[in-house]
DNA sequence: TCGATGCGTCGGAGATTGTTGACGCGTCGG
DNA sequence: CCGACGCGTCAACAATCTCCGACGCATCGA
């Protein structure tokens, strides 16, 4: 049960489930389809990606909808900003090798 | 041994690790030094970052310096990009809502 | 050459994570 | 009212991570 957003990140089953519910909200049964998992398995995930609070639950009959919530993202953008930094000046300087008479 | 990008960053040491890298190259010993652990962990973390292709080594005497190499955070930005559209958008709409009214 | 230093690696103990099957609870259709 | 459905949760096992002590190898200083 990793609490912290890193931790949650790095199981690539919770990264294709926060992948697909940018499409919208999707329900347990249709999510679980989408893996060669047990239903358990795929509940288990969306509960840690609830209790992170990278999802929001909705109940809607027998059904139960969950939706993205990516607020908590933004940690991991914040994290990787000063990299960010970094790695573009090596681009930055690969691409005006690269092409010398192009401009963006 | 995570060797995907995303399993490497679940580590609070080695996100510390790559922090301190920033400032430039370090040897092991002085990197062990920041943390209270012990030098082989320390030592593990490195190989791992390594065969991550996120630090690279360099041999200078019966030392072994360890050198920052951010390319491949760029594929966490890559998978981040898409959420972040929608998380700025979401909290624009935030702001606008507690312009008006308030509810729980 | 010899001892000390800096480091990686191996084996194993302990903790954490992932997956499954079985079960219970609420909801819908007849 | 009753059986089927959708779902969460629990106990238990398997796999993976993390850490440490012990060891070996290369390098430096004397």
């Amino acid at each position: 049960m990793p609490s912290d957003v890193f931790g949650v990140l790095a199981n690539p089953v919770r990264r294709r489930l926060l992948e697909s519910l940018r499409d919208g909200p999707r329900s347990t049964g249709e999510l679980a389809g989408m893996f060669e998992l047990g239903r358990p398995a795929v509940s288990e995930h969306l509960a840690v990606l609830r209790a992170a609070g990278l999802v929001r639950e909705e109940p809607r009959g027998r059904h139960r909808f969950y939706h993205l919530e990516p607020a908590r993202l933004a940690e991991v953008s914040e994290w990787l900003h000063p990299f960010e930094h970094y790695w573009k000046q090596r681009l930055d300087a690969l691409s005006d090798l690269l092409d010398e008479d192009n401009e963006t």
